[in-house]
DNA sequence: CTGGACCTTCTCGTTACGTCAACTTCTAGC
DNA sequence: GCTAGAAGTTGACGTAACGAGAAGGTCCAG
């Protein structure tokens, strides 16, 4: 009925989580209905990772259930919060032996780098000669950076992409709350940069899909984040900036 | 030197993970500079979680230890995200056993329920009487929404909070970069409802912690937090909305 | 009567060691 | 040279929550 093998039956009897209520002559168990509801209550708390003794004196004891269950929720967040340091060193790692380190020089949200000119002759050419201004007030913006402010900024947008590619490869839709949630983040760094409006944002998303360069670093991390992320971008423009796309 | 137990050494030689250099006829195990850089390898990929036995084939095989690496972040994050709906499940829990239920009828980021026309005119006294027409832009967004999607920003701000005391609670500062992504999501909630500028928001900070109704459901959640939150929404103005504090 | 389904107890294996217990070896001080 | 103490050794057991398998008993339908 529950679905349990009878091994963890016999386990959860011999460690006194279950007693049958009786146990026959043959050594058969026999569960009835109150069983059933304590066996319901102890899958629900195995369900949350709760250890087997403490569900026990938790069912038992049940004098402040609660506060248990606040002590397991604060070790279930430190244990989060150290899965997400591992998985930032892990991620280093990576980078460091397939050799991204020198990604680290270049400047994340506008994408530059010794291809820097090939990017505005791009961005003019897809969007006009007036969007080659926006170049200059980014780098008002970055001109004043530190190195190690460059290398924080484009070590924040890696983290991004893979928070999005993620999400991707988790079966995510690029429209979804999270995700677009995961999108202010970018478009706030887009922002800082150059005031971009929804409708500069929406047309932000073919460069990351059209430009080599763009399309190859976000690759790197991602080989099919860069269709995705283009969704996202235009989803983010419409949900939450409010664009309106033009009808064909 | 390297702080391990002598018993993890010899478990180690046991496995063959690390052998040492020569064992002497008296039984005490030698090992050399070699050694000591393996166990440098080791000791870095065990702090990234990864199991003893693959970190033996990653470091002997060495062929393509970067896919493994993969593969364990890929493990990570699954295991991140099953820790991260388990918490949600624990959260819900608990508010159902504290009978927290109640407040998912009321709407959470304007704080309303039957004390509504109290908050209405504690706003007023502080912010003067213009600033309670904001309520009439809230309803006419709230107005159309069904119970449900009442529910759902209630439990969206609930989720919201708890975060925030997570960060709280670990130590981290209100005007770390960390929070302030958070505080992204706060500042949208109530964008949402009526359009707060920089110097509104800043000024929100006081009532989350002087409206006695505001500060005890905030309370509810974690104690310590209503200031600490002000200085999150505070800090959010000031570094993410270039608000301007007035010198005293 | 029989075959198969289902039950039992007992034991080992899993991870990465901690913790005895019982014993040997090395080293410093007298 | 003797001795105490520090440090090394090899087992063996315990940990959490069962899975897997061995060896055997019980029940039921045909």
């Amino acid at each position: 009925m529950s679905g349990l093998t009878s091994r963890t039956l016999r386990h959860y009897d011999d460690i006194g989580l279950l007693r049958p209520v009786r146990t026959a002559s043959n050594g058969y168990r026999w569960y009835g209905r109150r069983e059933l509801l304590r066996l319901q209550r102890i899958l629900f708390l195995r369900e949350l990772g709760v250890p087997l003794t403490q569900i026990g004196r938790i069912l038992d004891g049940d004098r402040d259930g609660v506060a248990a269950l606040r002590r397991h929720r604060a070790d279930l967040v430190s244990h989060r919060d150290r899965l997400e340091e591992i998985i930032a060193t892990v991620d280093r790692t990576i980078a460091d032996l397939t050799g991204q380190a020198h990604l680290s020089e270049e400047e994340f949200f506008t994408g530059l780098s010794a291809r820097r000119d090939d990017l505005r002759r791009d961005v003019e050419a897809r969007y006009g000669a007036g969007a080659g201004e926006h170049f200059a007030s980014a780098d008002a913006v970055t001109g004043r950076w530190t190195r190690e402010e460059h290398e924080q900024a484009a070590a924040q947008g890696r983290r991004l992409l893979r928070r999005l590619s993620d999400a991707r490869s988790s079966g995510t839709a690029p429209d979804s709350a999270a995700v677009l949630d995961l999108m202010t983040e970018h478009y706030q760094g887009v922002r800082l940069l150059w005031p971009a409006d929804a409708a500069a944002y929406h047309a932000l998303a073919d460069l990351v899909t059209g430009n080599p360069d763009q399309r190859a670093m976000i690759e790197e991390i991602d080989p099919l984040l860069p269709p995705w992320f283009a969704d996202a971008i235009r989803a983010y423009a419409v949900r939450r900036l409010g664009y309106v796309p033009a009808r064909e």
